[in-house]
DNA sequence: TAATTTTGCATCGTGAACGATATAAATAAC
DNA sequence: GTTATTTATATCGTTCACGATGCAAAATTA
C-alpha cells in the first residue's frame, strides 16, 4: 500500500466531499424556491448583471457552454429567464431575467445567513473556513490558467 | 443588489470550482487508465482493504449506496472488480478487486506525485493547500454529522 | 413463531458535468 | 472577395449525484 495512494493524503477528495455536503445544506432552502445549485450561480451572475451572453455567464462560473447551455434551457422552460439573439453579433444568446427570475432574489437574499448560522452550529472553528478563502482563490486561480 | 449575494462571496462557489478543477487535472491521467475520479476514489477505498461491502465503501466516501452501486456496477463490467452475495449476510455485495483491478495501483501509484508537482508549478503559495486541510476536515466533520 | 421494523442494496427519474463533435456567424488571411 | 480560421453556441453520449421509492433479508419485538 502507497502511502500516496491514501485517502486521507487527498486533498481533491476533501474538495470534492466537502463541495457536495456543502451544496446539500442549500437543499433544504433551494427546494421551496424550485431551483438547484448550478442553478441558483446562474442566478447570482445575473443579478449582479443582467442581459449577459452564454459565454460570460459560462466563464464567470468557471465552466464550459456545453453545461451551461443545458442549464440555461431547463431555466428558461422554467421561466426564470429568457435567451434571445445578440443583435451586433448574432452568435450570441443574451440571457436576460424574467420578471419571475428577478423575484427570486428577494425570496433567496436570506438564504446565505440562513447557511452560515447554520455551519457556526455545526463547526467548531467557524474561523478555518474563512482562511480558506484566499486558499481556495489561489487554487483556482492556477488550475484556470489553461483554461483560458 | 444584496451583498451576501455576490459570487465573490460565497465559500460553497469556491469548493465547487475548486474541486471540479482538480478533478479536470487528474483526467490526463487517469485516461490512459480508463478509469475516471470517482471510480479512483473506489480504487483507493479497495486498495487500502479489498472485500468490503458496498455500504462501507460509501461512508468512506461520503455518498450515498444509491451512487455507490450504478458507479461499482459500471466497474464490473469493465473487470475491476466483482460484487458477491455476502455469506452470513445475504443482503450485503461484498466488492472485491480482480486481478485487472489490483494491477492498477501500480500504475496509479505515481499520480498524486504527478499533481502535486503540477500543482507547485501552477500555484504560488503552495503552502497555503496543505493549510487548508485541517479546515476542510472541520467542514466535513460538521455537515458529516446530520448524515449518519 | 408470527408480526414489525430496520438494514443493505437496487431501480428510477432528473439534473448536472464534460469530452467530443457540429454548425453557423464573424473575422482574418490571402 | 473568396477562402481559411476563429468564435459562440448547441448537440450527443457517458458518467456521476441524489431524492424518492422499492424489496428482500435480517434483526427486533410481540
Amino acid at each position: 500500500m502507497y502511502d500516496q495512494l491514501k485517502l486521507e493524503n487527498q486533498l481533491c477528495f476533501r474538495l470534492y466531499t466537502a463541495a457536495r455536503l456543502t451544496m446539500q445544506a442549500y437543499f433544504p432552502y433551494f427546494e421551496p424556491l424550485g431551483i438547484t445549485y448550478p442553478q441558483y450561480l446562474v442566478l447570482l451572475v445575473l443579478w449582479e448583471k443582467d442581459h449577459q451572453p452564454v459565454n460570460d455567464i459560462a466563464h464567470r462560473l468557471h465552466l464550459e457552454t456545453n453545461t451551461v447551455t443545458p442549464l440555461l434551457q431547463r431555466m428558461e422552460k422554467q421561466g426564470l429567464l429568457t435567451r434571445k439573439r445578440g443583435k451586433e453579433d448574432t452568435r450570441q444568446r443574451i440571457v436576460s431575467l424574467t420578471k419571475q427570475g428577478k423575484a427570486l432574489e428577494e425570496q433567496a437574499k436570506t438564504i446565505p445567513n440562513c447557511l452560515s448560522s447554520q455551519l457556526t452550529d455545526k463547526i467548531e472553528d467557524i474561523n478555518s473556513l474563512a482562511a480558506m478563502i484566499p486558499a481556495l482563490d489561489n487554487l483556482i486561480d492556477g488550475l484556470s490558467k489553461t483554461d483560458k
